[in-house]
DNA sequence: CTGAAAGCGCTTACAG
DNA sequence: CTGAAAGCGCTTACAG
């Protein structure tokens, strides 16, 4: 009645072979004739024969997983991110194991530290604002901003904004507010300096961050989007959706009729963007492939890292470090009402 | 220029101890005089020593990690989970390594038995709808609602249901919506039945499922609530905020003014729903408390397993089934206006 | 109070 | 083409 799992020797002994000829077979290393490795296989199957990865970890010195290190949830786009690595991952053989980079600043070089003592293979690393990447033997993908030191890949937050910036001035309109959150934001200031590198001198533009807004007249206060719609302004281009979301529900409150009379903008095309009415215009990053791009460069530094050994892993680079966004056209953007107060 | 991560052996020879009273000291485990237990410890410290997971593992049988099986990212409610989960399972020395439920039915069976062959201890699942979790003999911890069936822990939805049916009733709706999105969702169900038990006969409650009007209109379909705020119906009750923003907006476009005109009410508290126009009345899950529950049971259930080996493990249970919810009352919801149509 | 030794399950040179 | 043996780094009885 042993029907616990068998280990690799029981199921040699099982098969009348040696341990190394079942180790062989299973992972098509060593060379043995093929009538005997497909035996083993299917034997193997057929007994239920699960490797241990404590065993195989400890004999490789690769524990198969890779860590991944996200800032608090607050922004709805990280689910997304930790899905597409996920599948990704799990593609190219990889668990992954997830640490929250939340709480204090330290708390993102304590996640690091954490999961090199889990012995992952590499990290990757969506950074706190502000914060300092530390370096460490263990390879480390970092998805930012272009500009960020060492940043592996990410969308071109850059270009998104001003792929923005044209629909709204091909849309006639003259007078726009940006909306941030914090100014201390690499990927939102680098949107916004996109969205302002295609807005002319003839045009009206300001930026407006709701975290400074916030700490005169607290947390979730108006914005006064309607003073702002008073004086003209006919479009409001945020930074992420959840903004424009507060933006547009904010006017639309006011009764200001979107887009007839205003139009609002997000970023990120979350789910719900494309539901809510009018459905949200906003800019889609390419999740998918920057995920495939940081696994890849992790993957591979990975691999060159085992050759030479010691010494901080060297940044790791994306074949492509900068991957375009796509604006979405939904209703909730439209031609520019005549812009009188 | 040996400056690579030293093991236990090293730090042992370096010390001039043995290497099994090194362990000892590290572990706190064997008895060994506290002086010299203090000075392995500082050593350890200062030659940067960190103990081999796969090491560890191998001779315990234990990897110290849990796994986590979500569906799709879908349900914007995941997050939240997956970060307290990952916060407690921490603070209880576990890692947490993620898996996707996503795509097809058998990929719930598919991302567990991954999780199984990785070695992890235990596995928290919040199941699909209509799927059945397979036994196995690694414990599993289910979150979902209390009457599925090995359900270990779960908000309290009916009495969430509850609890928005009393707010609406005192504000005097007599005619109330419900809005479900697939009514094949087990969460979904008790939300509405829980709703539907504290309105009387006195009131007309009607239900509509969104997938419903999507099969037949199409994705992201007009859900026509200005006709039913026509018909009388001054209260939309939905079972989710994605839901309610999507139907607060719709009502909002349509020139329906919240609260004055309808009221809106949704589940789950996500970030957002503070921050709209009208901010939104919505039922808040304790998930810190849930998901300390479940660690808590998946870690005892884990150390019962050692003891009795072989054999599926039974059903985890933990010292409270279900987590008691709380109205979040916000400016969504106001009084019945007249209930003309 | 401390140490020598076995063994967890695997892979990988190496010998035959 | 196949097998015997070493060893990855740890913990845990056990002996002293």
């Amino acid at each position: 009645m042993k029907a616990a799992r068998p280990n690799l020797s029981e199921l040699a002994r099982h098969l009348g072979v040696s341990i190394a000829t079942a180790s062989n077979a299973l992972s098509g290393k060593g060379r043995l004739s093929p009538e005997l490795a497909q035996r083993i296989r299917e034997t193997a199957n057929q007994m239920g024969y699960v490797p241990s990865q404590a065993g195989r970890a400890l004999r490789t010195g690769r524990s198969g997983v890779l860590g991944l290190v996200l800032p608090d949830i607050g922004n709805p786009l990280y689910p997304e991110i930790a899905q597409e690595i996920e599948r990704v991952a799990t593609g190219a053989g990889y668990g992954v194991l997830i640490a929250n980079s939340r709480d204090d600043i330290s708390a993102q070089d304590k996640a690091i530290f954490q999961l090199v003592e889990r012995g992952v293979d590499g990290i990757v690393i969506v950074p706190r604002r502000g914060t300092k990447v530390p370096e460490t033997r263990c390879p480390i993908a970092i998805i930012d901003t272009p500009k960020t030191p060492r940043n592996t890949v990410s969308g071109d937050h850059f270009d998104g904004g001003a792929q923005v910036a044209r629909h709204l001035t091909a849309l006639g309109h003259t007078r726009i507010l940006l909306i941030g959150d914090d100014p201390s934001s690499n990927v939102q200031n680098t949107r916004i300096n996109g969205m302002r590198s295609e807005l002319s001198d003839a045009q009206t533009v300001e930026t407006i961050w709701i975290v400074e807004i916030e700490a005169k007249h607290g947390k979730g206060c108006a914005l006064d989007l309607a003073a702002w719609r008073a004086r003209g302004f006919t479009a409001f281009a945020c930074v992420s959706d959840p903004h424009a979301l507060r933006a547009l529900t904010e006017l639309q409150s006011a009764g200001i009729a979107i887009p007839a009379e205003a139009t609002v903008t997000g970023f990120d095309n979350l789910q719900w963007s494309s539901f809510i009415s009018p459905p949200l215009t906003t800019v889609k990053m390419n999740m998918p492939e920057i995920a495939r791009l940081a696994i890849d460069a992790l993957v591979t530094a990975i691999k060159d890292r085992d050759a030479s050994d010691d010494t901080p892993s060297p940044p790791v680079t994306a074949r492509k470090a900068s991957v375009p966004m796509e604006l979405v056209i939904r209703r909730s953007s439209g031609p520019a009402p005549e812009a009188q107060p």
